[in-house]
RNA sequence: GGCUAGGUAGCUCAGCCGGUUAGAGCACAGGAUUCAUAACCCUGGGGUCGCGGGUUCGAUUCCCGCCCUAGCCA
């Protein structure tokens, strides 16, 4: 029996769980039951990541005690994680004694070993706020292309790299102010000295040969030592014996891995040094998403050795998920939070989806909505719960217990005999082959009841026992594939269980064929999805300015979303101040957000947003170029009608001269009746992408002022304007 | 800019250490069937395998260049 620690990596706790999150999730939740089905020692930990500038930031523009926010936040994390049945053994905080001590411990190994210097270093400081700056919360004019508003680490427009004292009138996001330099001495972990173990660890089969490529890279370049503390006020862990100073959250943040095991340890009675100390013979892998490979593959392991600790068997990499083809953003509708799948769907979907489009490299992939349905409706109802189902009805009929016998024993043992090689894609977390030799096996299960025929058979009282016998094989059958798909969809396979009378408990089992037993009565083990709640789950979020829409004026910064969805694209770095903070969140300070996001703007614009305070600023200046990308028109409306089922919304028939007439959807219902803009002429964004809404397709945006509700005012052009006239 | 990964049917993806007519699922068309959650079964149409060179008897698969996408750059 193996021994093994699975490990998540630790979602940062100033903001709620989406997509990426629940797919690493998932993707980790599905090897441990694996193992555990196959009768393996398997423990997976995770904890929420507390510490840090964003979060000290976010709890003081909150009002409200950093311990209280990630409180609450991690109590969300808790309940996201189990709507989705990922079933953590212990899920902890970083903000916690056991990590204080650990950490503490480890600090003082490295120490002790020489493997911490002290340096003196220069740095931008806020004398306003009294505090020093991380790199991404410094902006301004790019030393070297001269490009404005630019982070203080890069530009987005040249690529060029500089620290935040290099730029052009430098501004602190907290305050507004211009920061000073400042000295401050730091401590410095010695990444270099571990340089030859790193490399023949790199290639111990540790990680994905893709990524121990990539690592050659930085090993090439030469590995720098790594600036471990941070100055007060910081949220975090205090360095003992240097006051004012704290542990940087990323040193913390994978010690929290220890720390959370160590809480299950007390918990169960295990022997926490048998996993954790220097060759022992347990397993420990970490499930991580590729943005956070450095962190795991370099410094992780290298501080792991340079404290006495064993190193990581393993690290997995996955790639990130986009939606519908593009980045989640909310600006376009693809950011889903954890909570917005559960409030209309069941887990056990997404897991199936997830699984069967995840391999075991770090190729990013794709949450395609109709792709969703199509494989969740086609695969899991249309094959695998079909065969119970179209067996079970005439089992119950002939006496409700499976024959003593198997008619085709032969393809029975095809079936159970694909057990190793199935296993073997498991353990290899190619979960997307897994799926499809499950499916192929669904698919021969169906043409074997299709063959056989028992509804003719049972047309014939003589033929009974014919037809208990076929349905008896189709049961069994099926009973493999549920067998095959626990740990992917563990409820299912629970009422799997039930149906046939005996708990689906070890992968062996399947070995055998279940026969001569009574079934329980069939229940639907899974229901078809709605491609309506589906399509909601990207649809206009209320509390979103809401793209294409409808008017921008409601509830949002008006230029916020759609700077930020066209700044990355044009290069442009019209970037509002919303985007600024959520991204230093996200790359300056931060943790080990679960990864799976790409992008900066997709996570920033979520919820869990910003931390930094900063004031309500006037989206960011640009130029006769930037505003030239607006095809700004006069239309004319030439239809307004309600749009059923839709409280906010007008459908609008536009005409833009030349024969263009365009639907356009517009958020504007609460101000308007329809009658009193037909023959109106309105401005509307022409070139705005086309936006897929549950009623039809908008194919633009029509202007308009004020805050929302009644209070919304269409803009017109004077007298004598024409339809198709541009504006500018 | 450097690096890593990817660009294969309408969609989501396999395949490819070079080799007969490039695969699957979904979608679409036709047929069959009615046990099953309009599910299942059979048949079919559909791709210049990102673009351009090169190596080779032969390249989607190897090499070079370019274009596009994503990520990383401590």
């Amino acid at each position: 029996m193996r021994r093994i620690l699975v490990t998540s990596a630790l979602p940062y706790a100033n903001g709620s769980l989406h997509f990426g999150h629940i797919l690493e999730a998932v993707q980790t939740d599905v090897w441990c039951r694996y193992q555990r089905l196959r009768g393996h020692e398997c423990y997976y930990v995770c904890a929420s990541d507390t510490h840090g500038t964003p979060i000290m930031l976010k709890a003081q523009s909150e009002g409200v005690a950093p311990e209280e926010l990630i409180a609450r936040i991690g109590a969300e994390q808790r309940a996201d994680y189990e709507g989705f049945l990922v079933r953590h053994d212990w899920f902890h905080s970083t903000h916690s004694p056991e990590n204080r001590e650990y950490t503490e411990r480890i600090f003082h190994a490295l120490d002790a070993a020489g493997h911490v210097a002290r340096r003196t270093i220069r740095q931008s400081y806020d004398a306003q706020a009294g505090m020093f700056l991380p790199d991404r919360y410094v902006k301004g004019t790019c030393p070297v292309c001269r490009t404005p508003d630019q982070y203080g680490d890069s530009c987005e427009n040249c690529s060029a790299t500089y620290t935040p004292l290099d730029l052009i009138d430098p501004v602190s996001v907290v305050t507004g102010t211009r920061p000073v330099e400042r000295e401050s001495e730091h401590l410095f972990f010695r990444l270099g000295a571990f340089e030859p173990m790193l490399r023949a660890w790199t290639r111990s089969g540790a990680i994905h040969e893709g990524v121990a490529n990539k690592l050659e890279e930085w090993f090439a370049a030469g590995l720098k030592d790594w600036d471990i503390s941070r100055d007060a006020p910081y949220f975090g862990f205090e360095i003992p014996g240097h006051p004012g100073k704290f542990f940087y959250v990323w040193l913390d943040a994978p010690i929290g891995y220890m720390a959370s095991f160590a809480a299950l340890c007390r918990a169960r009675a295990l022997d926490f040094d048998a996993w954790w100390c220097a060759g022992s013979d347990a397993e420990l892998h970490h499930f991580i998403g590729k943005d956070i490979l450095y962190f795991h593959t370099l410094f992780w392991p290298a501080v792991l050795e340079g404290s006495g600790f064993r190193k990581p068997t393993a690290v997995h990499a996955h790639g990130f998920l986009s939606v519908n083809g593009q980045k989640m953003s909310k600006s376009r509708g693809t950011f889903i939070t954890a909570r917005r799948y559960l409030e209309r769907l069941p887990p056990e979907p997404l897991r199936y989806y997830f699984a069967a489009k995840l391999g075991s490299g770090i190729e990013d992939l794709d949450f395609s909505l109709d792709d969703f349905v199509a494989r969740v409706n086609a695969d899991l109802v249309g094959k695998v719960v079909n065969i119970a189902s179209r067996c079970a009805g005439f089992v119950a009929r002939s006496g409700g217990r499976l024959a003593e016998r198997l008619p085709q024993p032969a393809l029975y043992d095809e079936f159970a005999g694909a057990r190793e090689r199935i296993a073997a894609l498991y353990e290899s977390r190619d979960f997307a082959t897994a799926m499809r030799e499950i499916m192929a096996l669904a698919d021969r299960a169906n043409q074997y009841i299709d063959a056989e025929k028992p509804w003719n058979l049972a047309k014939d009282p003589a033929r009974t026992r014919e037809v208990v016998d076929v349905c008896t094989q189709g049961i069994n059958l099926f009973r493999v594939l549920a067998y095959y798909l626990a740990p992917v969809l563990p409820d299912l396979a629970e009422r799997a269980g039930r149906f046939l009378g005996h708990p689906i408990a070890h992968w062996d089992e399947v070995a055998q064929p279940l026969l001569g037993t009574a079934l329980a009565s069939y229940e639907p083990l899974a229901t078809r999805l709605d491609p309506k709640v589906v399509a909601s789950l990207v649809e206009a979020q209320p509390d979103a300015a809401d793209g294409a829409a409808s008017v921008s004026s409601a509830t949002q910064p008006a230029g916020a979303t759609k700077a930020a969805a066209t700044a990355k694209r044009g290069g442009t770095p019209s970037v509002p101040a919303a985007k600024t903070t959520s991204d230093g969140a996200r790359s300056s300070e931060a943790a080990p957000t679960a990864g799976a996001a790409p992008g900066g703007a997709a996570t920033g614009a979520q919820g869990g947003a910003p931390a930094a305070p900063v004031t309500e600023a006037a989206p960011t200046e640009i130029t006769v170029d930037d505003f030239a990308k607006l095809d700004l028109r006069v239309g004319r409306v030439l239809e307004a009608k309600l749009v059923e089922g839709a409280d906010k919304l007008l459908e609008l028939s536009v005409d833009l001269g030349a024969g263009d007439v365009r639907t356009i959807f517009a958020g504007i219902r609460s101000a308007y009746a329809p009658d009193r803009l037909v023959g109106r002429h309105v401005v509307v964004v022409a070139n705005l992408k086309p936006r897929k809404m549950r009623f039809g397709t908008s194919q633009g945006m029509v202007l308009a002022a004020g805050p929302g509700g009644t209070e919304l005012f269409v803009v017109s052009p004077d007298d004598g304007v024409q339809a198709g006239m541009r504006v500018k």
